[in-house]
DNA sequence: TTGTAGGCGTTATCAT
DNA sequence: ATGATAACGCCTACAA
């Protein structure tokens, strides 16, 4: 059996509230009387009963991120900033796939286990989750959802703005036919950036044509078979534009296959700036998503709500910046 | 102010007694009875508390995953094993950092907050860890430990078996010199590998020759740098082991930079068989480890442990399996 | 500076 | 089949 405080008090010979206030490193305890409780505490091997204290207080020092999204190293990014973020202010991380078991995510979120919950795509737009944490009345945040509003506060880069850029880019390297390799369509992002490379063409005056827009599911497999579409065209396009980076990697797998030359004869680049990107040949031309900092900063956001649940949700955008590699080249 | 079940009972007309146990799915309640608590329940929107509950039952729903390996797409497999298995499980999943913040370990350890932990390399085979869950008296597994002992269960594959095989292979395939890339020393599973590669060379009478090793940190930039290393040499091997696929992939990408061709002018195998062993170019001849399975597997022996604290710990070898692809060939 | 009474919401024990 | 009472270990509020 663990021992309590009341055996840290009567082993030190202080009453246990003594013994609490020590151990929480309140003010008003002689150096002597916390010398002796500190003694007791370590010869007894004690810890204080988490659940208790969490019953007590109603609180917790779990956060939830709710994960689903099919790219491993979006995730990991934003897991690692969450996850260091947490260490720093004395949280841990509950890491949750949404998509394995339904009774997982309602039984997470029961309860008052969770102090506060992290969203990222597609589950940041799902409206069924956002009812049931509001429901239970748990403080979240989201991560890239499509738009901001009063639910949650949110951390987000400006993906229409970043899209676009991108677009702009590669209208300037002489390219017209700019194939679009989307994530799926649930996803707020893929819609925001969609709109980006829209807003870019019709700047250039550059006629929007769907043929050369294909939907990916944000995996190396769909950035294959999806460019593997785009470039069985009749008139394939000479720059391709994934919405992340595993579906850029895939499609310059793709274009080898084919014996088509990148950045040389194709123009291929991503979105997010994960590991791949760097890795691969060539290096990704890309979008950089500062997702670690998103992440922490999701978490410092969170951390508000929770202290004060009627405080007014912010919202913020971070800077995002394109990466120029070596994937991108003049048209052809 | 969340509902009680005291609410709940108010509401239906019984006792809260009778409220706990419909909750918990016990005997002895009336049809008509469990019905009226149901909706009682529903419509206070009443879930249990967790602490409470975990308070009172000495137990609690969590399940710890303790990472610090510096190699991300090794533990996604694990995390996602872990994390299917505990959704499949009633349990949920806490990963933490052991590097990040010394204390966050601690923390996270204390006060009964967790059911049990999993540990990785080289967290599997640090004493001070082990010392320090022995102390809190809380159930844990070793994924991949140096060697299995009494101080836990533990799964892992036969590395040295694997290495050894691999090796074979490669000595069969007419390389003699062969370089390795290990992994930290720190890591079991490195020094296992390694006695794994001198076993096969001894049975082929290849005398070992400490320059063709080398030690990397099982990442994309120490394959490269470990075989830059190697390709350096005056008399360069013909083939080279690296422990990890991520190591393999940096040290194709140090090939190709130098002009090297693989597998036609060396070849290049490595261990796990991860995402990335299957996208590069060439993709990877390498040692599968049933990585989700260890992780499921793990859980699966904690949870005995958990129940049962007395029970002797299992100690679970799953089978490995040679990947052959593109990355070998014959000895130039 | 230290201590006492009470309660957080649940489950265990024992009764009815 | 149902209920009353106690206890889990801690913290809050209020004394002393």
């Amino acid at each position: 059996m663990n021992a309590t405080i009341i055996d840290v008090a009567n082993a030190a010979g202080v009453s246990f509230k003594t013994v609490s206030r020590v151990l929480n490193g309140e003010a008003g305890v002689r150096d002597k009387t916390r010398e002796k409780v500190q003694l007791a505490a370590k010869e007894l091997n004690f810890t204080l009963n988490t659940a208790a204290r969490n019953l007590r207080r109603r609180g917790s020092n779990l956060i939830a991120l709710i994960i689903s999204n099919p790219s491993r190293s979006y995730i990991d990014n934003i897991q690692i900033g969450a996850m260091d973020w947490c260490s720093r202010n004395g949280f841990h991380l509950v890491v949750e796939d949404f998509r394995a078991q339904p009774s997982g995510f309602d039984d997470l979120i029961r309860g008052g286990e969770m102090a506060g919950v992290i969203l990222i795509p597609p589950m940041s737009d799902d409206p069924e989750i956002i009812t049931k944490l509001t429901g239970q009345n748990i403080p979240f945040v989201r991560i890239a959802p499509e738009t901001a509003n009063d639910s949650a506060p949110s951390v987000r880069i400006d993906d229409q703005a970043a899209a676009k850029e991108m677009t702009q880019k590669l209208i300037e390297l002489g390219h017209k036919r700019i194939g679009l390799i989307t994530g799926p369509n649930e996803f707020g992002v893929s819609r925001n950036r969609m709109a980006g490379y829209r807003l870019a063409l019709d700047d250039a005056a550059i006629k929007y044509d769907s043929a050369l827009v294909r939907e990916g599911a944000f995996s190396y497999e769909t950035g294959q078979s999806c460019a593997a579409r785009l470039l069985s065209m009749p008139n394939p396009p000479t720059a391709i534009f994934a919405s992340n980076d595993d579906m850029a990697a895939g499609a310059i797998a793709e274009s080898y296959k084919r014996g088509i030359a990148v950045p040389s004869e194709l123009t291929i680049v991503g979105y997010d700036d994960v590991a791949v990107a760097s890795v691969i040949s060539p290096p990704l031309t890309t979008v950089r998503q500062p997702l670690k900092d998103m992440a922490a900063r999701a978490a410092e956001l969170l951390l508000e709500r929770i202290r004060n649940q009627e405080s007014a949700p912010k919202h913020d955008v971070l800077p995002h910046r394109l990466i120029l590699r070596a994937s991108h080249g003049p048209r052809a």
